[in-house]
DNA sequence: CCGAATACGATAATCGATTCTCAAATTCAG
DNA sequence: CTGAATTTGAGAATCGATTATCGTATTCGG
């Protein structure tokens, strides 16, 4: 009912290796660097059945496109550079999140998004400490 | 160099009196539900202004089209009902959330969202303990 | 009150993300 | 290998959010 291409294992691929969540667009770049062109429109369909499978789950981040990233990284939340854009993963996280909700309120999930200077960024913009 | 009008009074107090961040769409309907009709640019006109100073910020919500709410209701985040979609303020915070990121990263700023089912649509949906 | 500056409303245009279309290429069971 | 089912790529089409256009209406200093 589904068959395997090439196309569908660059795609996943490129997931795999990413140490960030990617977007439709930087996963086209990525395939299209090393071989021949994989349209993005096959992106978005390789997307799409991975994610009915489970593979991969989408990172909606404000500001950004969404971007994509393989599950089996366990939970962990995102860090945003407001210079260079880029997404990074988190690891770790805090407890008692749910009590910030109204006590009425069933709290299923939640993200959290950190947003400042990568490592790589860092130097020049709001200098951390000058000492 | 800005005229006040009667239409950006109306957004800027339907702002104020929600109790929610609501959506350009969300401020046209309440606009329109009680007057005579006011224009989604207008809407997004008063928006631009009323950002440029400070009044308002807005708030982008995954899956959500932004929302935007005074500036004067201090720290907070945000709880998105799975079922209504609606966007609902929590007030409270966690402490550490700088420790999470890498050393060399510094945050500047934090968002947390919460996703579950508000008071109203608990019931019928994923009962929260069958007592 | 007058008139220039500014804002309004309706709608068309734009924008970025995603989906659709369709002929050609690929996959894979037999 | 063969052929039916499935997938692909390129570009057109769509979608929702936002912005631009433009003739008319409102604001407010003098």
């Amino acid at each position: 009912m589904s068959y395997a291409t090439r196309q569908r294992e660059v795609i996943l691929g490129i997931l795999r290796q990413a140490s960030q969540p990617l977007t439709a667009q930087e996963i086209r770049e990525r395939a299209n660097q090393n071989r021949t062109g994989i349209g993005l429109a096959t992106v978005y369909r390789a997307l799409k059945i991975f994610m009915a499978q489970g593979e991969i789950a989408q990172v909606e981040i404000p500001g950004t496109a969404p971007c994509y990233e393989p599950t089996d990284r366990g939970h962990h939340h995102h860090f945003i550079c407001q210079h260079c854009r880029q997404v990074f993963d988190v690891q770790g996280c805090v407890r008692d999140l749910e009590k910030l909700a109204p006590q009425d309120f069933q709290v299923e999930r939640h993200d959290i998004t950190l947003y400042g200077f990568c490592a790589n960024c860092v130097e020049g913009h709001e200098q951390p400490e000058t000492k």
